[in-house]
DNA sequence: ATTATACTCGTAAACGTTTACGTTGTCAAG
DNA sequence: CTTGACAACGTAAACGTTTACGAGTATAAT
């Protein structure tokens, strides 16, 4: 039904392959004859199968991009902005982005496996890496070209783009220790997670260079929604001597820190100050409005397909491992002790 | 590189055929055969290339979803609930799911029409209906499977699910009359998207079955983000006369609302009452918590997949029109008038 | 005039499947 | 022993491209 080469080459009485390569603008076609196809093509409504394209070419032109959830709700409005970056970076440069989501675990490898035996893509986007990451580990035995957001623990070089989570903690303590605190609690995503092990690390690292000593019991690792974040800040908040500062490991748990602590009839900011890391768009509206590290998470989308794209094309070898700081941003939801 | 059928039949010394059709596993192969085949297949790491399998059989085993967007930013929790529906549900039967995102206008259209053209899927979901929404006019004109989240007002029918945004405006209205509320404000998402049409339409029909007069200076008409409930609930809360309750077109927008009463000064729940629509997670954790009308996003996402599906592979037309109800969820951010 | 060079184009072989059709062989019924 | 049916398998044609190679023609150089 749809119309094909050969219906253009016939229409033309000019062969095949004439027309493709009309159509491909390769040399090799005379500009006269170039034009007539061109013209045919166009009012014919001619358009390429590019299921026959990806069969010849061996490419797919389609990059892949796995979320990991957990249970069936993922609202995290970091995926979106992440999808987002990836989505229309991929689009101006011709690539379909094939996307799944899936909950880690053995399933959630089986997919890889499929997708990179089955050859539905070109490249994968791997986010959020853990400890001993299956996936890269996979991928990198495979050879199987892959951009990472986050490093890894695991032998071996591969490309990836991280926030230095690290660093943003140590500046996030910096300020809260200027600002008088002492008690500093900190609410952790799961420890599997890289990023989490990171921004411990700085928080740590920040302690021993203030000289606080660390205590175990000011820091819980939660999971990563809303939910965790408001029972880990009841929990801190309703003890005998509760912190004066709290530190979550990512906004959407901040943001349910803060509402147990309202809650519990607290100002924050005044009361107790509450910090979060990334910088969704609800921060800034939150009331009072959050402190916390701010990640560019779309521009990170773009940047990583970006990376992608150039392994791909085996373009500019650039620099394959990228470092990015966050940015501080003070709020209101942080103030003196009181 | 990869192992294809000619290998493991060249292994076998059977033909291409023979092989092919004892992993297709249909009739025509001798059992002791098809072993044979399964085992050297395993064992040899074949893979179909699907490629070559959607070429011949002239299917893609896909489905495509484009993300409406506004701006470089799409933090709407929304979508990514309803992408997780879709997508599960999707993967749940082998099939594909291709996401682009895209800005409504013209080059969203164009692309469109390039996916349908080069059928690079199979089927589309289209989310977000808009008026006279030139994205269903193409497809209903081209006959290309789709199936709609929201209906339209366009001629000509097609397969839809929605959520009756009139009948659960009515509901929220006579639940805030009751409360003894008389100025109601409504923030509306923008008018040329249908579900913003309906919302209205059941603001205005409650408004007159209540006996209340239709005041046009409390409906503004906003965006859909955060900032945008923001700005519109500063306006509303500043006048000499200010609206007793405040009714959001979505959560985002109630969120800003509440956000500019606080600042304000005001004890939302008291002096003022909110409410949005959608409940999406932060509903439940804002502080206070909102009121709003729930919609099952993620099953939402799931069903119109399921629908599409069906379309698809021509199983039971079943109902292909679905209207929801949504549930009203009260919370603290809504009460009697002080 | 001859040869070389460049350009334009067609032929045909790939890419890896699926499947209609034909061939061969086996076995039971006549 | 013949015939027919049926099962198991192979051959080959598709699906719609891209592209190496070669053939033919025109132009330029000798």
């Amino acid at each position: 039904m749809p119309v094909t080469l050969q219906d253009v080459a016939d229409r033309l009485s000019v062969s095949i392959a004439t027309v493709s390569r009309a159509l491909a603008d390769v040399p090799g076609v005379a500009p006269a004859t170039r034009l007539r196809v061109l013209a045919a093509a166009e009012e014919m409504g001619y358009h390429p199968n590019v299921m026959a394209q990806r069969l010849q070419k061996r490419r797919t032109d389609t990059l892949g991009f796995i979320i990991p959830t957990f249970g069936p709700r993922f609202s995290d409005p970091y995926f979106s902005e992440l999808l987002a970056g990836i989505g229309n970076e991929a689009a101006e440069h011709e690539y379909d982005l094939l996307v799944s989501t899936r909950a880690p675990g053995t399933e959630e490898l089986a997919l890889y496996e499929r997708v990179v035996k089955e050859r539905r893509v070109d490249g994968l986007l791997v986010v959020r890496t853990r400890r001993q990451d299956a996936r890269i580990a996979y991928l990198i035995e495979q050879q199987f070209p892959f951009v990472a957001f986050g490093r890894s623990d695991l032998e071996g070089d591969f490309p990836y783009l991280d926030v230095d989570g690290q660093a943003g903690l140590e500046e996030l303590m910096a300020y809260l220790v200027a600002q008088g605190h002492r008690r500093i609690a900190y609410v952790s995503a799961p420890l599997n997670l890289m990023f989490a092990n990171y921004r411990l690390a700085g928080y740590r690292e920040a302690l021993s260079r203030a000289g606080l000593p660390y205590d175990e019991s000011l820091v819980v690792t939660g999971g990563l929604t809303d939910m965790d974040g408001y029972e880990a800040g009841r929990e801190f908040l309703q003890r005998a001597n509760p912190p004066t500062a709290i530190i979550a490991g990512n906004d959407l748990m901040a943001l349910g820190v803060m509402s147990a602590a309202q809650e519990l009839g607290l100002r924050v900011g005044r009361d107790v100050s509450i910090a979060g890391f990334d910088d969704i768009s609800l921060a800034e509206l939150a009331h009072p409005s959050l402190t916390t590290l701010r990640q560019p998470i779309y521009q990170i989308g773009q940047r990583i397909c970006d990376m992608l794209l150039c392994l791909l094309n085996g373009t500019a070898p650039e620099v394959s491992q990228v470092l990015l700081k966050p940015e501080l941003i003070v709020r209101q939801s942080t103030g003196r002790v009181g």
